[in-house]
DNA sequence: AAACCGTGCAACCGCTGGGCG
DNA sequence: TCGCCCAGCGGTTGCACGGTT
């Protein structure tokens, strides 16, 4: 997130820096960044390794491409996964394990490194706390009834607190809560992403044994929250089963179950506290990208 | 103040599949 | 059909940072 911090590297000391001919490896450097934006903007992407070699640029065209879509792109969003994001991500990785980038296709802004990332690091770890696997069917109806009804609860919540600031549910005082570099804008209350038919057909079973299990059960919650409209598209997945009875509490669930409901539970209150214990939305702009230092310096140079 | 540790994330690596000659 | 090149994907690594001891 912080991109500043890569600034702070001389990159040209990198482990394994030059040693396989003249290519560089490691973090970029504000030069190399605004050598790849302005060729790129003059010339387009594609063909990466040539675009490389034009640019001026010793990175191999892998590298420059990652670059460019995980960070320079200009409509590459940085900041706290937002509770929709979450929710979103959630959903789709249930119905599609491991396939990042298919995930990130329905996240405008997001790269599917963001989402690997923000999978690794904050559900793994929950599930680990939990002591499951993250594919384990406890671990998902942990995610199915406890996570999700809450972050349903806590979207629903913002977004009652954001139409009470006025009755045009504009924002008064308080920043729109999700933006990305002035272009695409995502309210509180609406995230509609457009699945298409190409997830329903398998039913299960990606590549990787990630797959979830009775698909799109996870959006169905939500659905009943009546805060989203998620489009399965006309085509596509056929009617979900009658989805299990929402309880804002999931002990109904568990009465029957071996679950540890206190573990859950607990684990259920930090992973919502510290991501959206303070609105995401709200610090977005304090994290890096448009407006921070790195990105105020590119822009200098570039102007 | 210093050492240590956990976390987050940028970047790299290896593999796969598609296009083309 | 085969081999090469390239783009893209998922997994992994390494490092800076922030918090804790």
């Amino acid at each position: 997130m912080d991109g500043n911090k890569d600034r702070q590297i001389d990159s040209g000391n990198f482990q394994g820096g030059d040693d396989d001919g003249d290519l560089r490896r490691g973090p970029w450097t504000v030069e190399e960044d605004i050598a790849l934006i302005n060729y790129i903007a003059n010339h387009g992407d594609g063909r990466w390794n040539l675009l490389a070699r034009c640019a001026g640029l010793k990175r191999t065209g892998k590298s420059c491409r990652l670059r460019w879509l995980n960070y320079l792109r200009p409509d590459v969003r940085r900041g706290n996964i937002t509770l929709e994001e979450q929710l979103l991500i959630l959903d789709l990785h249930s119905r599609w394990g491991n396939r990042w980038s298919k995930i990130a296709q329905h996240l405008p802004g997001r790269t599917d490194n963001e989402i690997k990332n923000y999978w690794r690091t904050r559900v793994q770890k929950h599930a680990k706390q939990l002591k499951c696997d993250v594919n384990s069917k406890q671990f998902k109806d942990t995610m199915r009834y406890l996570w999700i009804p809450r972050l349903v609860e806590r979207i629903q919540a913002s977004a009652a607190a954001t139409t009470a600031v006025d009755g045009n549910g504009s924002y008064g005082s308080v920043a729109p809560p999700l933006m990305n570099n002035g272009s695409d804008f995502v309210s509180t209350s609406q995230v509609t992403p457009s699945y298409a038919s190409e997830n329903s057909s398998s039913g299960g079973g990606s590549s990787d044994g990630t797959q979830g299990s009775s698909v799109s059960e996870l959006t169905d919650c939500y659905n009943n929250f009546g805060c989203f409209s998620v489009g399965y598209g006309q085509d596509t997945a056929p009617p979900p089963p009658p989805p299990p009875p929402m309880q804002s509490s999931a002990v109904g669930f568990f009465n029957e179950g071996e679950l540890d409901f206190q573990a859950m539970e607990q684990s259920s209150c930090e992973w919502l506290a510290e991501d959206g214990g303070v609105d995401t939305s709200e610090n977005f702009w304090s994290t890096a990208g448009p407006g921070t230092d790195y990105f105020w310096l590119l822009q200098q140079h570039l102007n």
